[in-house]
DNA sequence: TCCAATTATCATGTATACGATAGGGCAGGA
DNA sequence: TCCTGCCCTATCGTATACATGATAATTGGA
């Protein structure tokens, strides 16, 4: 017999809620678009009380703006807004990551070994559409054994925030390829259990995104 | 003519929204006690809409947990989860306070001194209604100058979480003395610039409250 | 022609009404 | 005695309907 997994029975305001974060996080939704709620309770085919009750969340995730008597505006961080996220999340994962690499086992560094193995195949196969998934995966699996599940909701939701800026660049495949680099040699050095390099280069690897966000954005406007 | 505020058009939501957080946060509402949304609507006198919008708020904000069909929980934290929250705020404040010290001007000092002396008057005429408002205060007026609104936001929301598990023991007066014998040490080092170690001895002092709260629950269970 | 004030319109805010789910108690049978 | 299944009730989930505020259009006047 197999494992029952817990029916999942959801309420139509998470069913909502989850749609639109993902659609938010995609990018389908433009910086500072407004959500109208009746759009969306028609496109969804329910009324505006789940809709409402999805946006409320989502404001308080940081993924939109609410308004009163205006609407929903899907947010739009400023460049030292990203840098400022990214500032705060390098120092939250370069500790999680210190904390994690006594406690890793061989399992750990497999699961995440399989995860770059998965990335490489992308990259070679021009498949970058689950990049996002992959590379979460990896984070993940280094920070596991650290067991700080608060630390690591936390690390998602600003994750989360910044996710549709630092992506704008790394579609190019030379900066893809370099983020695999990094990823294998922050790896190696979990391997080594050289833990004070680990936890200083995954800070640069890190913020790198807003160095190549920045250089993104002088290109645009030159 | 007098000034005019920007009168406060509240909306039902977010004053009930704040409401609750405030009564949450004070403790009004114990662990794990079920807030039911018809209950609340009565004694706001409102219906249940605005409730449930903001409980998905609170939600977000991880004070309240709200289950399917089951409702509304007050949020209940494990010692570990404490401990955790702590840690981060430890990591986050410390490198906001070194990236703040460099850039505090006279005013910022004096504004901290002011609140510290504040502090005092409480502390010796017995008034311990406002400390934590005060200790907010002071912390926020060494992290000023950094100008990192949100990093700030994120520290807040932390310190919501966990702020009332750390005040069980925090009305002995022993402990609000020492407090304040750590700020004013905390704000000596400030002056002298000492960003080290001043970054250093903040981690400590945040990280003393984990250990207030572990002495009060080994007591309180022996 | 331009400005101001008023009205019209639309999206949001809120209340009420209805439907669905979970949990507990009760009755019937093993 | 214990289990099982049904029903019943409290509470939550969702839809619909109405109220209110904000914005655009329009009208009147200077």
């Amino acid at each position: 017999m197999t494992i029952m997994q817990p029916i999942k029975r959801q309420t139509l305001t998470s069913a909502v809620t989850e749609s639109l974060r993902k659609r938010i996080l995609s990018g389908e939704f433009a910086d500072g678009q407004q959500l109208r709620q009746e759009a969306l309770s028609n496109e969804y085919g329910v009324s505006r009380v789940p809709v409402r009750e999805a946006l409320r969340q989502l404001e308080a995730e940081g993924l939109i703006q609410i308004i009163d008597h205006k609407g929903a505006l899907v947010s739009k961080l400023s460049f030292e807004d990203v840098l400022e996220f990214l500032e705060i999340r390098s120092q939250l994962e370069s500790a999680l990551l210190a904390a994690s690499i006594p406690r890793q086992t061989e399992d750990d560094l497999a699961l995440a070994q399989a995860t770059l193995d998965e990335f490489e195949e992308a990259l070679q196969s021009g498949d970058v559409r689950h990049w996002g998934e992959l590379n979460s995966r990896f984070h993940l699996a280094l920070y596991r054994s650290a067991e700080r599940p608060n630390t690591l909701a936390l690390i998602e939701s600003l994750h989360n925030k910044t996710d549709r800026y630092t992506r704008m660049q790394i579609l190019f495949t030379e900066t893809m390829a370099r983020a695999h680099e990094e990823h294998s040699r922050l790896l190696r050095l979990c391997r080594e259990r050289r833990v004070e390099e680990a936890a200083e280069f995954i800070r640069f690897h890190i913020l790198s995104a807003g160095r190549a966000l920045e250089a993104y954005l002088q290109e645009q406007s030159a």
